[in-house]
DNA sequence: TTTTTATGTAACTCAAAAGTTACACTAACT
DNA sequence: AGTTAGTGTAACTTTTGAGTTACATAAAAA
């Protein structure tokens, strides 16, 4: 998965998938393993699963008939951007406040 | 707005809606001067407002009849921990990959 | 005071998405 | 070889949510 194919901000919106994130965040968990967590069918964690993966936050590794999830770093990567551009926004705007009080102080 | 009333990844996962994050950031707009960025209704971009002042990213200030809209710190908080929980995820990953190399140099 | 202008909201439509069940396939076990 | 276990996928249902139009309201302007 070099380049996700869905949008990373939709895909990290559903909670389940957030669950799923956050427990493979802890082990490295098949699809069964994993459903064992969750009130949903099998197959509704493995199109969650399918849909981790394409955005990159999932990797699959398969060993026999069992898939193995663990962890992507390339989904996180376009939530990551986007807060820390919006975290600069805050850092900038708190330290134009700062200048206009020392200014003002100053007079 | 104290404590969001919306899920902040739910609210965030619309394009529009970032799209609307996104104007604020440079600008403070009103509505309808918001809605001339968008290909749809005003009343859609209302309810976007309405939502993503909900969920803590919009800051809305009354002056007579028009709704001067700015960006909300709130509403970024939760993305910005989830994001900086898996950040740490990764970071110790790498962490335990370069002592595991040190130990196996050093044999 | 009549008319714009800026907006919110209700009611509706339509599409997307999350879930289900049923089925197929292949690996592993007996 | 037959059976069980782990999984993917197709077809369907149901819910959610984003958009629309139509209407109501209040502020500003004429």
């Amino acid at each position: 998965m070099a380049t996700p194919q869905l949008d990373a901000f939709q895909v990290i919106a559903d909670p389940s998938r957030r669950k799923i994130v956050s427990l493979l965040s802890e082990e490295v968990l098949t699809i069964n393993s994993l459903t064992e967590h969750f009130e949903m069918s099998r197959p509704a964690v493995s199109k969650h699963i399918k849909i981790l993966e394409q955005a990159g936050f999932v990797k699959i590794e398969n060993q026999g008939r069992e898939r193995y999830c663990h962890l992507h770093s390339v989904g996180f990567e376009a939530i990551k951007d986007w807060i820390g551009y919006y975290d600069d926004f805050w850092k900038e705007k708190i330290n134009k406040l700062q200048k206009l009080i020392e200014t003002n102080e100053s007079e």
